[in-house]
DNA sequence: GCGCCGATTGGCT
DNA sequence: GCCAATCGGCGCC
């Protein structure tokens, strides 16, 4: 069972979150509780640093112009699905389907400020700073346990799930995605402004 | 088949 | 700030 700061309420997110556009569900992301339950061990916390992807139509997307592979086939899921991959061949990345066409968008989780179960992270991190526990794309999954076993499951009905945050007021700040050198310009980033918890400052 | 590049990270200069 | 690690996709021969 869960323990102290996350348990409160099971409010998974619904289907109907996820069914509409990826900048749309991107931002509403941020602030949301994301919940790791690995062979019983749960670890948690807050999501505060998503990217949206546009699916066919953006050029950073790892299926622009509706390009097929075993590995994206899972951005061509139903809202709500896990898409999970190897990124520079060692971290995996973890994206959630959006929208309510095949491959019309995804969001990437980057950053999550840790709430639950802090000596788990810190071992499966290897002992870093807790600033860096879950303070970027490839460091959350590690320190969630995500692998590439989620890819392509249902959120709701998976080990993995984001629940409803708890309402308060955030200063989301809007700014260019990091790391791509495609549709550089294009303004997809969301974090929660001033958060020591974000990938990096830009 | 071969070489280069990437939605990254961590270690070193 | 620079660069290696590590591997799947992609372009090109």
């Amino acid at each position: 069972m869960a323990s102290s700061t996350t348990s409160r309420r099971a409010a998974t997110l619904p289907v109907s979150f996820f069914r509409r556009p990826a900048e749309v569900v991107a931002r509403d992301l941020v602030g949301t509780l994301i919940i790791s339950t690995v062979r019983g061990v749960v670890t948690a916390g807050r999501i505060v640093e998503t990217e949206a992807y546009l699916g066919h139509r953006d050029p950073a997307s790892h299926a622009f112009a509706n390009r097929r592979h075993a590995r994206n086939e899972n951005l061509y899921g139903p809202a709500g699905t896990w898409y999970v991959y190897l990124s520079y061949g060692m971290h995996w990345c973890a994206n959630l389907v959006c929208g309510t066409t095949p491959n019309e968008g995804a969001v990437l989780l980057r950053a999550v400020e840790p709430l639950d179960g802090l000596p788990t992270m810190r071992r499966r991190r290897g002992g870093v700073a807790d600033r860096l526990l879950a303070s970027g794309p490839g460091r959350l999954t590690q320190a969630l346990g995500i692998t590439l076993s989620l890819d392509g499951h249902a959120m709701r009905a998976s080990s993995v799930v984001v629940q409803a945050g708890r309402g308060e007021e955030l200063d989301v700040a809007t700014s260019l995605r990091i790391g791509i050198t495609k549709a550089v310009d294009w303004p997809l980033r969301f974090a929660v402004r001033g958060s020591k918890w974000v990938s990096r400052t830009a």
